[in-house]
Parts: structure tokens; C-alpha cells; sequence
DNA sequence: ACGACATATAAACATCTGGTTATATGATGT
DNA sequence: ACATCATATAACCAGATGTTTATATGTCGT
């Protein structure tokens, strides 16, 4: 019960849960969720940690880079709750303007050809634009 | 996205999933809750509200008692979850031990032919007591 | 060894949350 | 009307949480 809660409460914050659900899609880098959340480097950091002590997701190091994706074979209660949360989040309209922010993103990272943070900060000034953009259109 | 979080914290706490998981079993009236889970009475009612304002529980009330129970036909989204909830915590000892306690709460009731907060503290004494001696007993 | 870069951790802060105690509401019986 | 009882709400406080800023770790290229 305590270990559910804890769960519950691990998956109680949106940072948390857009993570998750980018992860649930491919693998990615702390700068790539940077670059498609558009928040802080420190708390891609620890959210990721924290998902990953929860035995949400594993860590793949490449060099500088740090590549986090979702465990394979989970243990049975981390998988039927992930399965929940993409049932929930199916048609959620965050989710989606993340799934959308990832394709751009992955689109700038094959012109640019690099997978840094200067880039996708500079993609993430690009998005906020078009976001402000979109804001003022409404 | 934000809906879901906001689900998740609700049920990120200990005292919300025994009531939940209580209340999954049959319809309790607040001071059988109190009794069986030997917790104060205003947190059982915060706790009780908030559950329901969030589309799990219902209220019906019968002269001073008001009963809780599980909503019929829940929305599909909290169906799902209280469904996970169920499988999560089927062998969970608190539950178990909880569950135990509702039915010699029940049976206590039956004895006295009460339903009423002085009965249930009592009940609630002697509950401690045997706890008591069980942890003694280890 | 050093600088540049990606990521992790620490420190600090405002905000939120769970629990208790005290009080209000509302029903029942006299 | 009043006392009693069940429940709800309010006030309050200690501890937890999310975020930011600053700093540490560790890897790469030179």
C-alpha cells in the first residue's frame, strides 16, 4: 500500500508525466527533453532519477551523452500502469503538443545534424516563438 | 495531462487508498471507517470529500449517518484506475489487515446492534490492544 | 593537464499537504 | 428550545515537494 502510494505520488507531477510519455515513444537524452519540454536541465535531471529509482527507466551512457528509455520487460505493476497512463493520456492535448514539439525536434536535429545543448536550446527558442505565435493567433 | 496528475496525487496517499479500498468492499458510514482504520474523524471526512469530489465516491445519508460508497457507473477513466488499484493491491498486507478489521468491526456491530462513534472507539481500544499484542508476539 | 561541454547533485526557497485541534452545521430525541 | 450525537469545515503547523541557481562530476578533444 505505502509502495503504491509512493508510486501514485512519484506520477503525480506533469514534468513527470510528460517525461514518461516522450520516453514511452523512443529513446532520448537529457538535452532532447530539454530541447521538447522546454524546462531546466537540473530538473530533466532529477525527475529522470527519480523515474528511474521507481524502475521506470534505465540509463544508456554514450560519451557525453546520457540516453534514458523505458525498461523493457518492467515489472508487472510499472507496466500496467504504464498502461494506464497511456489509455488516460491518449488524447491529451499536452501530450500531444509534445509528441509534435519531438517531431520538430528530431527535424532540427537532422538538419542541424548535431545532438547538443546549445542546438536545442536554440530549437527551444524557436518553439517558444511559435508558441507565442499560436497564443496570439487564438 | 494536468487532470491526470492531479488524479494521481489524490490517490499518492496511504489514508485515501484504505478508504478507497474500503469503501471498494461495501458502503461504510463515516464513523465505521473511523472505527476500522482508527483514524480521526475529520481526516476521515477531508479525505471522504475529496474522493468524492473527484468523481469516486458518492454520499447518501440516513438520519445523523451519512454513507459512502464506491459511484455505480464511474466515469471510464477512474474505472480503469480504481481497477489497477484493485490488481496493485490485491495481496497488500495493509489491506488485508484492514479488511480483517472491517469484518470484525462488522461483527462487533452485530453484537452490539450499534452504529454509532462511541461503539466504533471502542471497538477502535480494543483493535489497538490486540495489534498491541501481535507486535508483542513477534 | 586544461577547457568545453553534458549531466548530476546541492543549497535554498516558496508552496503545498497531511494531520491535529477547535469549532460549526445539521439531525434526533426529550 | 435544548442537549446530544455524527459529520463537516476552519485554523494551524510540521514536514514534504517542485523549481531555480549554483556547483560538482565526468567525458571528450587538444
Amino acid at each position: 500500500m505505502t509502495n503504491v502510494a509512493r508510486i501514485m505520488k512519484l506520477l503525480s507531477d506533469e514534468t513527470r508525466l510528460r517525461i514518461l510519455m516522450l520516453l514511452a515513444k523512443r529513446e532520448l537524452c537529457v538535452c532532447q527533453i530539454m530541447g521538447v519540454l522546454g524546462i531546466s536541465q537540473p530538473l530533466v535531471s532529477r525527475n529522470l532519477h527519480m523515474l528511474q529509482e521507481a524502475g521506470f527507466l534505465r540509463e544508456r551512457k554514450e560519451g557525453k551523452l546520457v540516453f534514458y528509455s523505458l525498461i523493457k520487460d518492467m515489472e508487472p505493476a510499472n507496466r500496467s500502469i504504464i498502461r494506464l497512463l497511456k489509455g488516460l493520456l491518449k488524447s491529451d492535448s499536452i501530450l500531444t503538443r509534445d509528441l509534435k514539439s519531438l517531431g520538430e525536434c528530431e527535424l532540427f536535429q537532422k538538419k542541424t545534424g548535431k545532438c547538443d545543448m546549445k542546438t536545442f536550446s536554440e530549437f527551444m527558442k524557436k518553439k517558444r516563438k511559435r508558441i507565442a505565435r499560436e497564443m496570439a493567433a487564438q
